[in-house]
DNA sequence: GTAGGGTTAG
């Protein structure tokens, strides 16, 4: 077979470095892959690397690092550019400043500081001297490498060395201390050079980590502190904040966020608005998002398909189907699978499969392909109305109109059939998965375990599980959640203890499901004292029993005979809002009618809906 | 050559 002639030789640069013609090339623009084209950038690149090499005379090395910056910038051709660099060496072309900075960026992106820093000597040794950039590249490259500790090392040698750090470097040392979850420091320095117009940028760096590890409520201290020394906060600090107060639905303090940006005049962009809208209508705060689009609009700004499927989105995520539709009905611009998308979604959740499968048929006429998102939300909106046969059948026929099944399908239809305890069928389309070249993931992995359990199949759940960690895979909540509830059922409480404590060292956080799941586990084995002592530390450790907690310790007590535990515990049930669950109550009224028990059930209030969970 | 955020659906 003929090499293709849009491919550059294997040994590129090898030829090239040989080579002291030029080497021939035709190009072939039809190509549409883009790393085709990429390797076509490069190979242009390399042929006038080649061509200034055998200049007379010989080109100055800013018009090498001009050409070197390009290669970097193109795809990140990191080691390319230093085998050229080391090609100029050669030729005894003197590298320049800006030369070893290249080199050092390059080192640095390549995950070898340690050769950054050696260049860092060389610099000295060539008699240069190194300039802002060159320190603030290797301490970019120490922080992203983890080691903050050296960049703050070489930070500390530009200061005793006499070098003015810039804006850049406080910002760099700043962001690499936010990864490494040292915000505490990155406050202190920021401290340090706050009131610098440019600051801006340092302040959103620790305004997004403070938002992104809970403290949010720091994050909008430091925010005001930002706006009383003169900062002003750009639409990055923005949606920083915003995020923040979203995602701790904080609205009050969201919506003033957004007036007080509005005030501001900050020039905002379609895309910047999506974001926003996108951040309020997740919350399901609809009033809100649609006062917001309302502005967009008197900004005289046009909202896209974008705009409209967010907002569309949002009706639905609170249910408000109608108002979905009317929006779907009268948006100005084109509808896309997406939005088809998004409103089949919302019919879905309501269990309206016909509303559904309506706009499905609807999306040919308007000449909008579904795709695989498209099938899967049908799929799932059948499995909710049990229509599983007819799931399956939509699962065949999606790949008959030449659309592929992805992990989410293939997972989807997985888990419906787990929960209708069709777990036979969901174990044949899981090695079905394998063929068809699908890799299954966490929740894939977790269907299968959870269906398995719940049959009573634990050795089964156990082998699957053992397989997820050969994959490489990283169980969460959920998976451990569900090994640990099989093994508790099937009395193995010894290995559903060894289970959870191994959960936890391996930083994955019980949630109220797992606690549950294991206080369970002891009541049924009589084991009531370490129940209790779970108990009391879910509550410890930052978790808040739920209605389903205080009903399973409570049935636990209770059927032990030990009463009094019970009904200080229906107290505590009572005292946070929380009912009786069926179960709960029909054990209450048994034990009371036979006289051992005197309570008055009255006090607390009963909700026959309460299920009853594991 | 060096510092920050975000792009709608399962």
């Amino acid at each position: 077979m003929n090499p293709s002639p849009l491919k550059p030789p294997r040994n590129l640069l090898q030829t090239l470095f040989n080579s002291p013609v030029i080497i021939p090339f035709s190009r072939h623009l039809s190509t549409s892959k883009i790393n085709q084209q990429n390797d076509l950038a490069l190979y242009d690149e390399l042929v006038l690397f080649n061509q200034f090499v055998h200049q007379q005379p010989l080109p100055s090395i800013k018009h090498f690092c001009k050409l070197l910056t390009r290669i970097v910038n193109m795809n990140h051709h990191y080691p390319v550019v230093i085998s050229l660099i080391h090609r100029l060496e050669t030729l005894e072309i003197k590298p320049d400043i800006y030369a070893f900075n290249i080199s050092i960026n390059c080192f640095c992106h390549m995950g070898r500081v340690d050769l950054g820093l050696s260049i860092l000597g060389r610099v000295f040794k060539h008699g240069w001297t190194p300039d802002c950039v060159t320190f603030n590249t290797l301490i970019r490259g120490l922080c992203t490498n983890g080691n903050i500790f050296c960049a703050r090392q070489v930070f500390d040698e530009m200061l005793v060395s006499g070098f003015e750090p810039n804006v850049v470097t406080y910002g760099t040392l700043i962001n690499g201390m936010c990864k490494m979850g040292k915000v505490g420091d990155a406050v202190t320095l920021l401290k340090k050079v706050e009131g610098e117009s440019e600051s801006v940028i340092m302040y959103s760096t620790v305004i997004d980590t403070l938002c992104k590890s809970n403290h949010v409520r720091r994050a909008l201290t430091l925010f005001s502190e930002m706006v009383e020394n003169g900062v002003v906060p750009n639409v990055v600090t923005y949606i920083c904040m915003m995020r923040g107060l979203c995602r701790f639905g904080l609205r009050e303090e969201a919506v003033r966020l957004l007036d007080d940006m509005l005030c501001r005049n900050i020039s905002l962009d379609l895309q910047t608005c999506n974001v926003l809208l996108n951040l309020i209508s997740k919350q399901g705060w609809v009033a809100d998002s649609h006062s917001f689009f309302d502005l967009m609009v008197e900004r005289g700004m046009n909202p896209d398909t974008a705009t409209y499927n967010t907002l569309i989105n949002g009706y639905c995520l609170v249910h408000r189907l109608d108002d979905a539709r009317r929006l779907f009905d009268v948006m100005s611009c084109a509808r896309d699978v997406i939005t088809f998308n998004v409103l089949i979604n919302g019919y879905c959740k309501v269990n309206k499969i016909n509303e559904a499968l309506g706009l499905f048929n609807e999306m040919s006429r308007q000449n909008v392909n579904p795709n695989v998102v498209t099938y899967t939300t049908l799929i799932r909106g059948l499995c909710l109305v049990s229509k599983l046969n007819e799931a399956l059948i939509l699962f065949y026929k999606m790949q008959d109109c030449g659309e592929t099944a992805n992990v989410v399908t293939y997972s989807t239809l997985i888990d419906c059939l787990c929960k209708h305890e069709r777990v036979t069928d969901a174990l044949s389309l899981f090695k079905l998965m394998d063929g068809a070249r699908v890799a299954p993931d966490v929740f894939t992995f977790t269907s299968v375990i959870d269906g398995l359990c719940k049959i009573g199949d634990v050795d089964a759940a156990n082998e699957i599980f053992l397989e997820l960690f050969n994959k490489k895979l990283q169980p969460n909540v959920c998976t451990y959640t569900a090994m640990i509830g099989g093994l508790c059922r099937n009395k193995r409480l010894t290995e559903a203890k060894e289970l959870f404590y191994r959960m936890k060292e391996s930083g994955c956080a019980p949630n109220v499901h797992t606690y549950t799941i294991m206080i369970k586990g002891y009541c049924r084995n009589g084991k009531l004292d370490e129940a209790n002592e779970l108990f009391v530390k879910m509550n410890e450790s930052g978790c808040s029993p739920d209605g389903c907690t205080y009903n399973t310790i409570i049935q636990g007590f209770l059927l032990q005979n030990e009463f009094s535990a019970a009904i200080r515990y229906l107290e505590k049930l009572t005292e946070n809002g929380f009912c009786l669950d069926a179960y709960t109550e029909a054990l209450l009224l048994r034990f009371q009618s036979c006289g051992q028990l005197e309570f008055s059930a009255k006090k607390v209030s009963i909700n026959d809906d309460a299920e009853e969970r594991y």
